[in-house]
DNA sequence: GGCCCTTTGAAGAAC
DNA sequence: GTTCTTCAAAGGGCC
């Protein structure tokens, strides 16, 4: 597997967006990429097909035999070429060429401070701004432009991808390029508004609807609560640095991954935090109403699962708390039992924090969609094979687009959630849905009556000494 | 309704 | 340091 900064693990200090471009030239080799993609679902199909049907155990599917054999130098070669030249078609400032060979990422200097030397705006930059970053000023401050902005989004899902269609045609499917353009990563996923078109839109649209005004204006209301809208939480991002006309609406260090409707790609949630004074946030004053999530819960209201936007944030689960039987058997519990129930149902309460997505994770998300249109299976389990040999087909330089997404949607997540850990997550400690263990499974099947002829069809019965425990009952 | 399946990767726990 | 376990997404299938 790649690893990303020679496998040296999260570099907080690397704060260098790297975005994909793929150009009309490099498109013709994705046809064809794609074509033996397809094959490679024909293949894959019809292999699950005979994997089902079949005994597995078949070496067929042996990682080696799942590879395809390698791509040339020649090939990544051209591709690397190509995507160059592409960045500097783009935009003779805004892209720079990729900081080490081999490495297919176009920088972006910094897309929070996209201004030429004179102070203005790139258009390319401004476009970019408008798309993936909507609630950006991108106008420094004008109002009528951004009534323009606005006004121009078409409240229909297609403007999501609007101007970088133009800038790709003929793009149909969910390529790299506008699986980075669009906005279409999403960090946390809204569970109920998945969109009909693109499963890779995070959130719905009805948060923002081109009669919204953009949050960072005062009139910022939710259309379903009619509670203002905080300022976005990454306005604390001490990555980009502010710029023109952008004061106090500092961009997200993920703002190319940031859904359109501008809400946060992870809440800041009034619990759920180990330390409840994090330190890595800096808040500002716009941010005061994000203090309740510095502390403790039980001293701020329960707001539970409500982001601070005053509606429920889609990546915070909460788990749903059965208060009536709680309630209706406090006659027959002693105080400390109840007391005990109430610490757990707090505890319940709490919203549930969601790991980050690593680098398959986001691949699988992206190419989901891809693969069930391409193939009549449905079965997630399934597509999820499909997508995993596909990962495995992957060139490294594709992989580590996935995994320098991931790579920041980590740091992102650890910025919003400094005392977050993963086994905050863990059965144990969310107690909302709790899935049963799959090792408790397997070694529910240990103890079965066939584990003993495992054991002994394996050692045999002179060496019984090297069975297992419930094989030498 | 909730878990299982299935994938890879990250992170924490356990040894 | 290595190995094991859990969880992240997805949605049909199953109990």
């Amino acid at each position: 597997m790649p690893q990303l900064n020679g496998g040296g693990g999260d570099d907080l200090g690397a704060n260098d967006e790297m975005i994909s471009f793929k150009d009309e030239g490099e498109q013709e080799e994705k046809i064809s990429e794609n074509s033996s993609a397809e094959r490679d679902l024909a293949d894959v199909k019809s292999s699950l097909v005979n994997e089902s049907e079949t005994n597995q155990n078949s070496s067929s599917d042996s990682e080696a035999e799942r590879r395809p054999p390698p791509r040339s130098e020649s090939f990544r070669d051209k591709t690397r070429e190509s995507l160059e030249e592409a960045a500097k078609r783009q935009d003779g400032g805004l892209f720079k060429s990729p900081p080490y060979p081999g490495y297919p990422f176009i920088m972006i200097p910094d897309l929070t401070s996209p201004y030429l030397p004179n102070g203005s705006l790139s258009p390319t930059a401004r476009t970019y701004l408008q798309m993936k970053w909507p609630l950006l000023d991108v106008q420094a401050g004008s109002l009528q432009s951004r009534q323009a902005l606005k006004d121009a989004r078409s409240p229909s899902p297609a403007h999501i991808v609007g101007p970088f269609c133009l800038e790709f045609p003929g793009q149909a499917d969910l390529s790299l390029h506008q699986f980075h353009l669009s906005n279409k990563v999403p960090v946390v996923q809204h569970p109920h508004h998945v969109h009909p078109l693109t499963p890779l839109i995070t959130y719905s649209n009805e948060h923002f609807t081109p009669g919204n005004p953009p949050p960072h204006l005062q009139a910022d209301v939710d259309p379903k609560t009619g509670i203002p809208r905080p300022p976005h939480p990454s306005d604390i991002s001490p990555y980009y640095p502010l710029s023109p006309g952008t004061v106090g609406q500092i961009p997200h260090p993920l703002g190319w991954l940031v859904p359109q409707q501008g809400q946060p790609v992870y809440p800041i949630t009034t619990g759920g935090f180990r330390h409840p004074y994090p330190t890595a946030l800096t808040v500002n004053a716009s941010m005061s109403s994000l203090l309740s999530s510095r502390f403790p819960h039980h001293m701020v209201p329960p707001h539970h699962s409500l982001h601070t936007t005053g509606i429920p944030h889609p990546a915070i689960v909460t788990s749903n708390v059965k208060q009536e039987s709680s309630h209706s058997d406090i006659g027959s519990l002693n105080s400390s039992k109840h007391q005990d129930a109430k610490k757990e149902e707090e505890k319940k309460k709490q919203p549930h924090i969601k790991k980050p997505l690593n680098a398959f994770m986001l691949y699988m998300k992206e190419m989901r969609a891809k693969v069930v249109a391409e193939c009549t299976l449905k079965e997630s389990a399934a597509i999820n094979q499909i997508l995993g040999r596909r990962w495995h087909a992957l060139s490294r330089e594709e992989q580590a687009k996935y995994y320098e997404l991931a790579r920041k949607e980590r740091q992102l997540h650890m910025q919003l959630y400094p005392g977050w850990s993963a086994r905050d997550n863990y059965a144990g400690n969310y107690q909302g849905k709790k899935k049963k263990r799959k090792r408790e499974k397997q070694a529910g099947e240990g103890n079965d009556l066939s584990a003993p002829k495992k054991c002994r069809a394996r050692f045999g019965l002179d060496q019984q000494n090297n069975w297992c425990g419930p094989c030498s009952l």
